[in-house]
DNA sequence: CTGTGTGCAAACATTTTGCAAGCAG
DNA sequence: CTGCTTGCAAAATGTTTGCACACAG
């Protein structure tokens, strides 16, 4: 099954303040304010979303979409946030406390199954190495029909 | 080993005037340039790259990058390209005249290398059957740093 | 001839940067 | 206090659209 870390907000906290400290940055109301909406809502968000969702729930900070996107590049390359590519423009960001999953979609309803798998996680390393390359990370999406669709 | 329909490039062209007509589209010098340059050139373009080729190759037909663009989304919309997007801004596109590959994208210089493995294509079904589903496609990506970019 | 295709410029959308003021440490 | 951080506006990128003219069928 699918575990999350399930790392309580407070630890999470408490791990991007020391980052923070040790790159000599400083902890802000912004910076809490956007890694707490990431918590509280384990999806996948552009920055626009984001910048919207963190706007709503924090509204006396005024938060601009320039620090969203700033903050969203500091969790992502201290892997605090992964970010996927979309078919069309932009990224979507998530926060990175779950295990590795990846996904199944269904094309006729559109519901998405979470899943994971060593060994193909296992020939994904194999194929990069074989290509001479470190792998940082995948995205794979299998596109199919639910057994719900099929019966329709 | 990876292999090409090896889909000669008059057949190519004349599977597309017939689209052409099926749509009551017209066919163009243009659009023959651009289908042209992506058949002579097996890899992946962004549509800036493919346009300062097209230029280079039929300088005569002052080739704009609107027409390019126009014409790589109708390229795929009809399956004769297909694109990737890319970790970072835009995508990628290349002829469709392949047999299925996947993707290995160096994050570093954005390098792109082919491969496939039937074994994961096996894990895929299996998967997909284990959840219910009924395999139609899928997407595979890895990301990694390649080996000229570990080196720097 | 008709209507699609084209290049150009402008519009759009998304992300980054310059800057003066704010504020964490 | 110091200098990192912020929001704003402007710039930079990447892509699409409006338009008048070109040209395939």
């Amino acid at each position: 099954m699918l575990e999350t870390k399930n790392l309580s907000f407070k630890k999470l906290l408490l791990e991007f303040k020391q980052l923070l400290k040790n790159n000599g940055l400083k902890f802000t109301a912004q910076r809490e304010a956007i890694l707490q909406t990431l918590y509280n809502h384990p999806k996948h968000f552009t920055p626009e979303e984001l910048y919207d969702l963190v706007k709503k729930k924090h509204p006396q900070l005024n938060t601009g979409i320039t620090t969203v996107y700033r903050t969203l590049n500091l969790l992502e390359e201290n892997g605090f946030a992964t970010s996927i590519s979309l078919g069309i423009q932009g990224k979507k960001f998530e926060l990175a406390n779950k295990e590795h999953h990846d996904h199944i979609i269904c094309e006729k309803c559109g519901k998405i199954v979470e899943f994971e798998d060593e060994e193909i996680e296992h020939l994904q390393h194999k194929i990069a190495q074989e290509n001479g390359f470190v792998l940082t990370n995948h995205l794979m999406q299998l596109y199919g029909i639910c057994k719900e669709c099929q019966e329709n």
